[in-house]
DNA sequence: ACACAAGTAT
DNA sequence: ATACTTGTGT
């Protein structure tokens, strides 16, 4: 028996009784004759229907995206026999229920990050949006009197009638990567769980994919048992979820009995609390009159911008350097020059009420510092000066009777 | 010898002499002893570096996106030697080259369709937007007299410096989906050609993909002979090209000599007139005063909202210079840098290709001329080498034993 | 052809 | 955090 520190690896068991014999230990149970609570788990590799010329017939054949080219991957996975109840039905059941065992799950209160937060639940939508390959918490509460051996399973299935028969598994593209997938056992798979029992599961006869852990007590003083999900895909992976809204149905089972089930709709996205607050705005504006938000500017009545000033035509001026390293900086320099050309007036007004401003902060009083009116001017040397000062090579200072002080931006990458 | 009506299949080559028996009886000639025109082509399986259990172990190893894990396709198509002129560099040559045989290409003048079209060719710009997996007409000039046996390849290559060493190739969502891949010999190809001879080589030491067809004399009375190409992703495909610029290279060649080449950057996008459309009017709105049009709708927040432009960094960096002159050119610098900063890539790009194309005029036969690609990188100079070279006057140069030259566009006001 | 959606660069 | 890019639905 063996942990990896993350999550388990069929390598690590012979036979799906050390998994159980390590999760009845983990209830303070030893093993015990009955072991069908994962009724008839069976080690295999997990395969799909491809092209490779794996030995090993597959007899999954999942519904989407192509997976039928896919390669097979070697890595270990549970495949479990039929679960009638929670996995072979075509559309398991996603109806909230908590059981004898009060079941629920819940999500922890955010401390207020609403910008860049990595997840956030929204109670009125019943709705988790989390970031791609992050962890998020998820908490499971249960009564104390759950029998041992019990194990929560997280199942996603899409949520549109047209879908629901779909497995929901990775793209291609984030399966086949390396990226987040070196010495995963199930680089298929949607969902993670960081659990060092995490279990990863395919069912044979509808290729749906799922990950289960062992139920455990909550800790002394506390309701909730917390488990770190992961979420492999975007939700709008092209050849995957392809923007196809998907829930996470987690039941609690045993002797593949469901105990307990609760459905969260997960929206796996870049940014949160960007879409969460456009779902919520949009759910509000039509549930009630709240003509509140239209979502868009009606195009193109846009206010044009000012087009920027014409820049005289195409003539060209050669100039010779004959030093490379002052060559590729004066490249670099003419480039910014000319981009900066483009920038419309505007921008470079405000680009200098900027500069002035927080200039403003950055005065050293030993210093002598150019008025940043003055200095603006100084942008009205010619570029014949700097021609001749480069090609002439007189941009060596005279031995300073002033230090001038200047102000950069931070993350000019040059 | 067989076809199957759109691309040629090595299924019903036994060897490369079949192809080139073909390629002969093509421009009217029977086959010949020396077959060395395309040299050492051997069939082969097209294999990538991969964990399934493929038997045949690969030689290739191709830089991109996760290809390690991409399953082995069992589509035939060549695997070509050692074409050092042509493949074998890691940065294949991109400039312009007539040769003896006067080769072009050029693209129908399209009929006034600007709108939905499949793809659209930007003179001003050399460039071309199509549409994925459409096919697209592309005309081919020679003299009368180039010698039988010559072949047009077309060979995809990355522009950015950052990037040109990869292989491109197609995302593995494309490349693995049933879509479009259906008996195709070469799924994992970007480029296909409808030509009935059409042949898909890969290079087994850099995994370039190329596809080569025999190069016909036109028709009596016409100038062009038309092949039609087809582009298997998205310019901005995950996990493939990824939103890097992108050229075709087609070179006339004949016995592994390159007797012509020409390359255009092509943009595989949805919407190519769209995306042609917003191209060009950010290049008309710098280098004319065409105000004609703006690119952007500014985004309301900028008009409505606070003009609080906040630095996110607000890190500063204080540079002491001690000659005043040097003083001024620096601030108008720094200010052109980081103005310089907000232009959204792709300007930069466009800018960067325009100032290639430009200087292929303008190259002075006895000065050097610093290949294109190579002075791009001097665009990676870092910021520290500036303040460096400001603050420690290293800007003389020492006395060049080159000269490099540059241009500048006229109508920069310093 | 327009407008939205949603990842990503800055 | 903002705003641009770019595929997609209508
Ligand atoms: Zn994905
Ligand atoms: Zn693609």
């Amino acid at each position: 028996m063996a942990f990896d520190g993350s999550s388990y690896h069929l390598d690590f068991i012979s036979t799906i009784e050390d998994w159980e014999d390590e999760l009845l230990k983990m209830n303070g149970l030893s093993s015990v004759p009955t072991r069908c609570h994962v009724p008839s788990i069976s080690p295999s590799n997990e395969t799909y229907a491809s092209s490779t010329s794996s030995s090993r017939p597959s007899s999954v054949s999942p519904a989407s995206f192509n997976s039928s080219s896919v390669t097979s991957t070697s890595s270990p996975v549970l495949q479990i026999s039929p679960s009638p109840v929670t996995l072979s039905q075509s559309v398991p059941s996603s109806t909230a229920y908590r059981g004898d065992y009060n079941f629920e799950i819940s999500f922890e209160h955010q401390t207020k990050e609403t910008k860049a937060t990595t997840w956030t639940y929204s109670e009125s939508l019943g709705k988790l949006y989390v970031r791609m390959a992050t962890t998020c918490p998820i908490r499971f509460r249960t009564s104390s009197e759950v029998p041992p051996g019990a194990v929560i399973r997280a199942l996603p299935v899409y949520m549109r009638p047209e879908h629901v028969q779909d497995a929901v598994r990775r793209c291609p593209n984030h399966a086949t990567s390396t990226e987040n997938n070196e010495d995963h056992p199930a680089p298929s798979h949607l969902i993670r769980c960081d659990h060092k029992m995490a279990a990863y599961v395919v069912d044979p006869y509808n290729g749906r994919q799922s990950v289960i852990i062992p139920q455990e007590q909550a800790q002394a003083g506390s309701l909730w048992v917390t488990n770190l999900y992961q979420f492999m895909c975007f939700s709008s992976c092209v050849g995957g979820l392809n923007r196809r809204p998907m829930q996470v149905i987690f039941t609690l089972e045993r002797d593949g009995i469901v105990l307990g089930r609760h459905a969260v709709e997960v929206r796996i996205c870049a940014c949160p609390g960007r879409d969460r607050r456009a779902d919520e705005s949009s759910a509000a504006s039509n549930s009630n009159g709240q003509s509140g938000n239209r979502k868009r500017p009606a195009s193109k009545m846009n206010l044009s911008i000012s087009p920027s000033g014409k820049r005289h035509r195409g003539e060209v001026f050669t100039l010779t350097v004959s030093s490379r390293e002052n060559y590729d900086i004066l490249c670099k320099i003419r480039d910014a020059l000319e981009l900066a050309a483009r920038i419309p007036t505007r921008q470079v007004d405000q680009y200098m009420s900027q500069k002035m401003a927080a200039e403003s902060f950055s005065h050293v009083n030993n210093m002598a510092s150019v008025d940043s009116k003055e200095r603006c001017s100084g942008r009205n040397v010619s570029m014949a000066t700097i021609y001749q000062s480069a090609s002439s090579n007189i941009l060596i200072p005279q031995p300073g009777k002033h230090l001038y002080n200047m102000t950069l931006a931070n993350g000019q990458s040059m």
